[in-house]
RNA sequence: GGGCGGUUAGCUCAGUGGUAGAGCACUACGUUGACAUCGUAGGGGUCACAAGUUCGAACCUUGUACCGCCCACCA
């Protein structure tokens, strides 16, 4: 006997264990099967599973579960991704708050990396376990981390990424560049165009005067407010304005448009820049903007992307004024920019205000424009990042896009919804260099080494960058080492141990001539280069493996749209680079979760909700049914906790039509043949159900997950329970033998179709039912996620369906009349069809049980005429007769009568119009033509009789 | 500055040319041994605005307004 109802916190884990242990995730290995695969988006191995990881494992899932049951050979590959800066940060932070007092530069490269390891293997991951409370079906025996495992350092992983990085770099699509990069002044480290986050805050433009040096004036206009120069003005300085003072200190000139007459006789001139007292040239640049700010602007190369640009073009050197943390160089450096000794060594902040401060004394300061100015982020840190000359690893993205947009451009890799394409296509063909180097511990080392040339060694020279091996292993760099030496120099490899890009700028002592000293690269790779290699390197790439063949290129990626660039476009490259193909057919993009109000949750907001909350409190099938539900294409997902309430009702509603299918002897009877079935309400039902099926599927395979949760919704709850439960209730107490048995067949047969329908959006409480309903059932056919998709071949009866649509109308409309006219709730009406025509007096009498039970009627007669004092009613086409005595409300029911009337002529005459309109019965479609006549002769069969049972009612 | 999306019932949203829909909320009534995590019935919308295309527009076109988001080096 099925409980009062389900208990998704008792059943949820009994069920996922035995899936697990029955090995149910795993692919079938039928290789004669299509394979299908999905590489799951890698979690942060520091991550929390919040409200966006559930609706994209759970659309995944869906999916997953489809397809197996479809009969697909499936894999659902999973794996957490090593996060380079998360996971360093969280355990930093962690040995901060243990109190032991140490850094992690205390303990040093080999010793901290191993304490993240060991954290990993502790703590990291709990996003695993929470993604098997939602009941996610991933292969858990071929769970990836994208840095491998340390304990097989000969992992395909890490070979995998050395492999990428060392091709890529033969084929020059990495190479070393000294440039300027973000800089993240917290963690010490470059980080990606991507990982910066530009934000809007309250700043300031300082318009600052800059002396002309050698005594030079000019005469400056002064504008009104029309633009017009009403008068001009002798000027020895010229205006910037900035909103980074303290860069003036590695100022290396001022721009001005070539064209701007104000400034046409400065070019070629100096100013006096004052602090440091540099001369610095006035140059004609078109970057500089005439109408913005005084048109003149000015230029630090080494602190501003754009004049970094502009100073090439002049033939500056650029001037470095910072260092790693952000605070204004010190000595070699500090002495080339001339900075005086009371800014050495300032914060940035600090150092600011300090020039802003001497400008004043010197009233140099013009004016302080207060406003809002966007500033640069670490998206990590929440430190403003500096532009900063550093050496780093670069993968040439313009040319590896190329293909990857060419790939998606012939369809071979299609985005849903398709207009995503268009970001795509944008981001890659405006694609930036590609630092892919960090200043961090925690990640995969680069492989590349370096050397003093040989003729550095011979005039024992510092050296820098000297001579780079790039190789997949040491002994690889060892070899091309010795090769490139010679026998006569011995080659020693040393560590230094210490990170951060300027270690190399500095210059290291190089060994002695006869012995050079080599180092490996301090840096490691950005996470994403490593993510971008995870459909094939999950499979056992480099290595060829069977998994390999089968499982690449992967069917279908979901992920929402933040994560494009990152990952995507990145997986792209790197799939057409090494595999050849795309690593994905399709991209599904699915919406951001929202909270209620449509803001982004976020813990800071304190609107997050939590997804696990929420399985305990209403269980994991609600979650997803609603994530399902509301997963449509494009939109935003608001979710509120009602929705989750209202899916958990459904699968209550679910359960409680198996009780009464197992009250009512309905087991599971397997396969049915459908043309044995005879009763109308039963040939319905199929019919409805092969429909839903067919739904259900096409709303899955186009990813409108919204269609095929919407249609099962409706057939379980509105066709199934609501009607068919309903409808053959007097079937299953009747006399009828065969009637019953095959009522108890089909409702049965109904019910299991409908939990493997419902099965990939609800696994939990389909799996439990389909196991209660047969007890021993999941051992002799296996458990419910492994069946066959139910068969979405059409299934119409039209028979049947009008039959049994005229039998709801009836039912629905003799409610409806009670309601209005005030008939108590338990009174039981007699009913008089007036006239009713055979076809409709032998529904009727076959139907009358359920229509004497659904809209308690005390009995259903026929007559020829109308009946003396009784009200009439007109329902569907046909007059009804109810006696007077147990209506409450005779004026109401006038009231009906005369609302209805009134619509009914207003329908007429416009539809009439319509078909008047001769244009309208030339142009359109015949059958839409026909539908619109056809309408007329119904209303007004219906007005005929309605204005007779108005009439009946004059006198009462 | 460029791009994308949105505007339909009180709320959250479906609905891509043929009589405006669902869930929740609301109102009234609850009888039938699957279900009160429920049932039955009901109220509620010039589909943001304007012009156009069409026999016919929530839907197609153009424009306007407002609201989101993404990208971009404005001193």
């Amino acid at each position: 006997m099925l409980d009062q109802r389900f208990d998704p916190a008792e059943a949820e884990p009994r069920l996922y264990k035995a899936w697990e242990e029955n090995g149910c995730f795993k692919p079938s290995g039928d290789t004669s099967a299509q394979a299908y695969s999905i590489v799951i988006p890698p979690p942060n191995v520091t991550g929390v599973l919040h409200m966006g990881h559930a609706l994209n494992n759970t659309l995944q899932d869906v999916l997953i579960r489809f397809e197996r049951m479809r009969g697909k050979n499936v894999l659902w590959q999973p794996g957490t991704d090593h996060a380079g800066i998360a996971t360093q940060m969280v355990v930093e932070r962690q040995m901060a708050e243990s109190g032991e007092n140490i850094t992690r530069r205390d303990m040093g490269r080999e010793a901290f990396v191993d304490r993240v390891w060991e954290w990993k293997e502790e703590s990291g991951g709990a996003i695993v376990g929470q993604l098997k409370r939602l009941g996610a079906s991933c292969d858990w025996s071929k769970e990836a981390f994208t840095m491998g495992d340390r304990n097989h350092p000969d992992n395909n992983m890490m070979r995998a990424v050395t492999k990428v990085f060392v091709e890529l770099h033969k084929k020059g699509l990495i190479y070393r560049d000294k440039r300027l990069v973000n800089w993240d002044p917290h963690f010490q480290t470059a980080i990606s165009d991507l990982e910066v986050d530009q934000r809007e805050v309250p700043g300031h433009y300082w318009h600052l005067r800059y002396p002309l040096a050698d005594g030079v004036t000019y005469m400056h206009p002064i504008k009104d407010e029309d633009g017009n120069t009403v008068e001009t003005e002798m000027r020895d300085y010229i205006v910037v304005a900035t909103s980074r003072p303290e860069t003036m200190l590695g100022d290396t000139g001022v721009a001005v448009h070539p064209e701007d007459p104000r400034y046409a006789g400065l070019i070629g001139k100096f100013v006096e820049l004052p602090i440091v007292g540099r001369r610095i040239p006035i140059i004609a640049d078109e970057y500089a903007d005439p109408d913005k700010g005084s048109g003149a602007v000015k230029i630090t190369p080494a602190h501003d992307f754009n004049d970094f640009e502009v100073g090439k073009r002049a033939g500056h050197t650029p001037l470095n004024i910072l260092n790693a943390t952000a605070h204004i160089v010190d000595g070699e450096e500090a002495d080339t920019a001339g900075i005086p000794a009371e800014y050495r060594g300032l914060d940035r902040f600090d150092a600011r205000r300090k020039v802003v401060s001497a400008f004043e004394e010197a009233e140099l300061l013009q004016e302080i424009e207060n406003l809002k100015i966007e500033q640069p982020f670490g998206d990590r840190s929440n430190v403003v990042i500096e532009p900063w000359m550093t050496d780093q690893w670069y993968v040439d993205a313009k040319t590896m896009a190329k293909p990857a947009i060419a790939a998606v451009k012939e369809g071979k890799t299609k985005f849903v919804p398709e207009n995503w394409e268009k970001t795509y296509f944008n981001w890659m063909e405006n694609i930036q260099p590609w630092c892919v180097s960090r200043q961090l511990w925690w990640g995969h080392r680069i492989p590349a080494w370096y050397a003093p040339t040989i003729e550095q060694l011979e005039s024992d020279q510092a050296y820098f960058p000297g001579k780079v091996f790039v190789a997949e292993s040491e002994e690889d760099m060892l070899a091309q080492a010795r090769e490139y030496y010679g026998s006569e120099i011995e080659v020693s490899v040393v560590d230094t141990g210490i990170g951060g890009a300027k270690i190399w700028g500095g210059g290291t002592s190089a060994g002695k001539a006869s012995s050079a000293n080599i180092a490996r690269d301090p840096d490691v790779l950005d996470t994403w280069f490593s993510s971008a290699l995870w459909p094939f390197s999950t499979q056992g790439w480099p290595d060829k493996t069977a998994d390999l063949d089968t499982f690449f290129p992967t069917a279908t990626l979901v992920t929402a749209f933040d994560i494009i660039f990152f990952w995507v476009a990145r997986m792209m490259m790197m799939s057409l680079e090494f595999m050849g193909e795309v690593p994905f057919k399709d991209v599904y993009i699915h919406a951001l979760v929202l909270d209620e109000k449509g803001q982004k949750m976020s813990k800071s907001k304190g609107n997050a909700m939590d997804p696990l909350e929420l399985v305990d409190e209403y269980g994991a099938d609600a979650l997803r049914f609603t994530m399902g539900r509301m997963a449509g294409q494009g939109r935003n997902i608001r979710l509120s906790k009602q929705a989750v309430e209202g899916n958990r009702n459904f699968a209550t509603k679910l359960w409680n039509a198996a009780r009464f299918a197992e009250m009512n002897e309905c087991g599971a009877p397997g396969e049915i043949d459908y043309d044995r079935v005879e009763s109308p309400v039963n040939r319905w039902i199929l019919s409805e159900l092969s429909q839903c099926a067919a739904e259900v599927s096409k709303g899955i395979e186009d990813y409108k997950f919204n269609e095929a949760a919407g249609a099962l919704y409706k057939f379980i709850w509105n066709t199934l329970c609501d009607w068919y439960l309903e409808l053959i209730k007097p079937l299953l107490a009747g006399m009828d033998d065969a009637a019953k048995q095959e009522t108890r067949m089909v409702c049965g047969y109904v019910l299991d179709e409908s939990l493997k329908l419902l099965h990939p959006f609800m696994p939990f409480v389909t799996e439990e039912l389909w196991e209660r309903r047969a007890e021993g059932r999941a051992e002799a056919k296996g458990f419910l996620m492994h069946q066959s998709w139910p068969s979405t071949e059409p299934f119409t009866d039209e028979a049947a369906a009008e039959e049994i649509n005229w039998v709801i109308d009836m039912i629905t409309e003799l409610r409806s009349l009670r309601n209005d006219l005030g008939v108590p709730a338990g009174s039981k009406l007699p009913l008089t069809l007036v006239n009713a025509g055979a076809e409709i007096e032998n529904r009727a009498m076959s139907h009358e049980d359920v229509l004497k039970r659904l809209a308690r009627l005390e009995d259903i007669s026929m007559t020829d005429t109308t009946p003396e004092g009784a009200v009439t009613a007109v329902i569907g086409e046909t007059m009804s007769a109810l006696s007077v005595a147990d209506i409450v409300d005779i004026d109401e029911a006038r009231k009906r009568l005369d609302k209805e009337l009134a619509q009914l002529d207003k329908d007429i005459k416009s539809t009439e119009g319509k078909l008047s309109n001769e244009k309208f019965v030339s142009r359109a479609p015949p059958e839409i033509v026909e539908e619109n006549r056809e309408r007329i002769r119904d209303w007004t069969t219906r007005r005929e009789k309605l204005k007779a049972a108005r009439k009946g009612l004059e006198g009462l």
